[in-house]
DNA sequence: CAAACCGACGACGTC
DNA sequence: GACGTCGTCGGTTTGA
């Protein structure tokens, strides 16, 4: 039918979307999201291009807002009812989705889609292109002006070309050059156009027939009869407008050429994402590399073998040699790792193939330790032999117990990490369901539960050697699944490769070394504290009347507001009263319990979460606290700590403070703490390119002082303590992308006060305001976010039609850019300095607070290495704006500040 | 049948 | 805001 390279294939996108929508309307995602419109809408796109193969092709959709048509007669289209919400969330993602497999979108502001589509048709019939318009609208029909053109309805699927106009509006005779004026008479009720009362397609048709244009039935208007006639003769001040609107307008300057309609390659990356997010498996299987999105594990045949003596392992051995590679997962004693040993190791080599060395082992003999372990150091300190772990972090902490060290290490959680920090959680069973939708061995089955669970070590030895094989074959197959997606997106390859997987290194050996804790030290705040726990709880006895306990919020209600009848402030999110710190300050105005509990809550706190439960924590061995940096956890790429938590001990208050008096540099040793200087505003100045909060910081301001001069439009010196309290509220709400309630709260104003605030901020700051305008824009566009090091943080809420979601994913898109920066620099700096102190024993980095680092040093060469560290701490980046680092050396971490 | 265990909740420490 | 940890509380499971 069709020369194909001499073709243009023309989609009018917006009328394709109605039609899905409504032969499709109960297709949803599994939470319930509508997708009818968009999978018909690409099954309609991918049916005709296959059809036709078009040299070029475009899929044109209406503009949102007004059009000129609007302008020439403002009712235009007043009687449409507004679009469906269902449809309308649809139609954003829809339109990316077209772009992403490739074919030409085209939206043009202003205009109506059939302009778009008769502006382009003119065009390619210029260039003597067949054209093939696809549209269920028939007023289309107008641009039929030759042999070369044609439309295509998708409602009867029937082509419709010049000579079969009359047929398509189903009149005697109709010419195309007439479907304008046909139009203006006939008017259309849902456009609003008004047309002739009384006049229908069979009348227009006749006096065109009859009179062959509009203009010279208005001249003739005299001559007919009857009622019409008169209708006719009402309608003639108006037509004119009616043929306006109905005319499509073929000479728009889109400022395109045909070349521009050539289909682009699969944008495979997008692509998946928009596929994943409304389960479009049919559109990703066409579209998609389908080793991808589907499972890979399946397919292969399991073969988890025992290695039952030394040779059977030195001849496993020879093949990992020649293999090159390998998947290790290790299972350990129940204990903590610094005090930990190996019961069995399970390597595979390659998609189902795994050997499983049964070392400690309770129910089986095992292999002989020592010699085991030493035909795999060969092994694992070999370079050229690539080793993958889904956890290198714990596997070099279990390997170190053995006396073994590890190179070449590659760890499949921190590349799902790097990939998308939020998709799943980071650990190997959740990594292989979300990506593969394989199930791994459910650890309760294995395992039991409650009383009756056995440790790994009790497994008997086949069991054991099916569950830790899994593992390893797990990571193995995951590791060459990211490997292919991290290689697509080169900047997400080399987080993994030049940050994290280096940092993991670095965080096994600050765990290694441990923080030396004064236990005497704590045990003397914590008896202490317990004295005047003791104390407040007898005087709450006395004031409450009663006996209770304390640390009970229930008992406390009952006190407070059925007892005494305090009123009640707020309510907690399950709606009974809340008796937190905020409600308890106030009730404390007017009577003493409530302060007396605040003082308890304080001092308790102190107690359970630090002094005491810090010593617990403490090796008899190396006297020393051995905590968890976790790597993994956090969408924005900071670091998180556990077990126990180094990044949350007091810090404010004196007593707080306290407790850090007793993080003390060993014998002959110092400790130096460095933090960076107001890091998250200087990322967002450097982010922003604003040039007062640049300016600010380049002449070294205090940040807080200078918000206040410019939202206050005060004289540095002549701005107070509330003043820059007040300032410091704004940024701090800044960072943390806070809404106005947030800031409100914060500083106990009114919501409408905080709000002005917030404006006044943006208007003297206004490349912020722009910056975060930006990054709602970015998550909408793609998804995510970025930071400077090119991390991703996914924001798939961004276009929820719940709007506690959305504006919630907006506030990450804002603020996670900044925070993950700040994470991404510090993380830089530690990579450096560990570079420069990583084989001295005189300098150890030992802990990270997300914006600071703590070193344990030699006395006598503490000055130097301070200075090192801070030089590299300030200079790990280079960005708009100073990186200030201020370091300190003291004889514990409370005075190192 | 009491002890042990579990998960949800409220609260609060840091950055 | 994020994150981790603590104690309480009500419900369930467990082991004697």
């Amino acid at each position: 039918m069709f020369d194909a390279s001499r073709l243009v294939v023309l989609v009018d996108g917006s009328s394709y979307l109605f039609r899905a929508f409504n032969s499709l309307r109960d297709f949803a995602t599994k939470d319930g999201r509508p997708t009818g419109a968009i999978t018909g809408v690409m099954r309609m796109l991918d049916k005709i291009y296959e059809n036709c193969r078009p040299e070029y092709f475009a899929v044109v959709f209406d503009a949102k807002g007004k059009n000129f048509r609007h302008e020439i007669f403002p009712e235009y289209k007043a009687n449409r009812p507004p679009m469906d919400n269902d449809l309308a969330v649809q139609i954003e993602p829809l339109q990316e989705l077209i772009r992403a497999v490739g074919y030409p979108v085209i939206i043009w502001q202003g205009v109506e889609a059939d302009d778009v589509l008769g502006t382009l048709a003119k065009q390619a019939l210029r260039e003597n292109y067949q054209v093939l318009i696809s549209s269920g609208d028939k007023d289309l029909a107008q641009l039929l002006v030759n042999a070369d053109i044609s439309l295509i309805d998708t409602m009867k699927n029937q082509a419709v070309t010049a000579d079969k106009v009359a047929e398509r509006f189903k009149v005697d005779s109709l010419r195309a050059d007439q479907v304008i004026d046909f139009l203006a008479l006939v008017g259309d009720t849902v456009d609003n156009i008004p047309g002739v009362q009384g006049v229908g397609p069979k009348t227009a048709a006749k006096w065109l027939a009859e009179y062959q244009t509009l203009d010279a039935i208005m001249e003739n208007a005299s001559r007919i009869t009857g009622k019409v006639g008169d209708s006719l003769r009402a309608s003639l001040p108006q037509l004119a407008l009616s043929r306006q609107l109905a005319t499509i307008n073929c000479d728009l300057d889109l400022g395109i050429s045909l070349s521009d309609l050539a289909v682009n390659p699969v944008n495979q990356e997008k692509l998946e994402r928009i596929c994943q997010e409304f389960e479009l498996k049919t559109i990703w299987n066409k579209h998609g590399q389908s080793d991808l999105l589907s499972a890979v594990v399946t397919k292969t045949e399991k073969n988890y073998r025992v290695i039952e003596n030394l040779s059977e392992l030195r001849a496993f051995a020879e093949k990992i040699k020649d293999k090159k590679r390998c998947a290790i997962a290790v299972a350990t004693l129940n204990a903590h790792y610094i005090a930990s040993n190996i019961v069995g190791i399970a390597i595979a080599l390659s998609a189902g193939e795994c050997c499983y060395l049964p070392l400690r082992q309770q129910l089986t003999a095992n292999l002989p330790i020592a010699e085991s372990l030493l035909i795999l150091q060969e092994i694992l300190t070999d370079k050229q032999i690539q080793k993958i772990s889904d956890d290198g972090k714990t596997l070099r902490h279990a390997l170190k117990r053995e006396g073994l060290e590890i190179k070449n290490l590659e760890d499949v959680s921190l590349m799902s990490y790097c990939l998308n920090s939020t998709a799943c959680r980071q650990n190997i069973a959740a990594i292989a369901d979300f990506y593969l939708s394989y199930k791994t061995k459910n650890d309760e089955e294995v395992f039991g539960k409650g009383a009756k669970k056995i440790e790994f070590c009790e497994l008997d030895c086949d069991r054991a050697c099916e569950y830790l094989s899994e593992i390893a074959d797990v990571s193995l197959q995951l590791f060459d699944f990211f490997s292919v997606k991290l290689s697509q997106i080169p900047e997400l390859l080399a987080l993994y490769r030049d940050l994290e997987l280096p940092l993991s290194d670095v965080l096994f050996r600050m765990e290694e070394e441990g923080v030396f804790i004064s236990r005497e030290k704590l045990q003397e705040q914590s008896q202490e504290l317990a004295a005047e726990l003791e104390e407040i709880k007898n005087r709450a006895f006395d004031l409450a009347g009663e006996e209770f306990n304390l640390d009970s919020p229930k008992q406390l209600r009952e006190i407070f507001f059925e007892k005494l009848n305090l009123p009640v402030i707020k309510k907690t999110p399950k709606g009974e009263a809340s008796t937190d710190e905020e409600v308890l300050e106030e009730l404390g105005k007017n009577s003493v319990l409530p302060r007396e509990i605040l003082r308890h809550r304080t001092l308790s706190k102190l107690k359970n979460t630090y002094t005491d439960a810090l010593s617990a924590l403490i090796y008899p061995q190396t006297g020393r606290v051995h905590s968890l940096f976790n790597q993994a956890v956090t969408s924005t790429g900071r670091l998180s700590s556990s077990e126990p938590n180094l990044q949350n001990i007091p810090a404010r208050s004196e007593e707080g403070r306290r407790i850090r008096r007793a993080f003390l540099a060993g014998e002959n040793k110092k400790i130096i703490a460095a933090d960076y200087s107001q890091i998250e505003l200087r990322v967002m100045a450097h982010l922003s390119e604003d040039s007062g909060l640049c300016a600010a910081f380049e002449r070294g301001a205090d940040i807080h002082t200078a918000t206040a001069c410019e939202i206050f439009g005060v004289k540095p010196e002549e701005c107070d303590a509330n003043l820059r309290r007040r300032a410091k509220s704004i940024n701090f709400g800044l960072i943390y992308a806070m809404s106005a309630f947030g800031l409100a709260k914060q500083l106990g104003i009114s919501r409408t006060e905080a709000q002005e605030y917030v404006d006044l901020y943006f208007s003297r700051y206004p490349r912020v305001r722009e910056f975060m305008e930006e990054k709602r824009a970015q998550a909408r566009e793609n998804g995510f976010v970025s930071t400077i090091f090119s991390r991703r943080i996914h924001t798939k809420d961004i276009t929820s039609r719940d709007a506690r979601r959305r504006s919630e994913a907006e506030r990450i898109a804002v603020n996670a850019p900044v925070q993950g920066s700040a994470a991404d620099i510090i993380k830089k700096a530690m990579l450096d300095i560990d570079c420069e102190i990583a084989d001295s024993r005189d300098c150890r980095m030992i802990m990270q607070v997300h914006d600071e680092l703590v070193f344990e040093v030699n006395a006598d060469r503490a000055e130097e290495y301070r200075e090192i560290i801070q030089e590299k701490m300030q200079n790990a980046l280079r960005l708009n704006v100073p990186l200030i680092v201020d370091s300190k050396i003291a004889d514990n971490w409370e005075e190192a500040h």
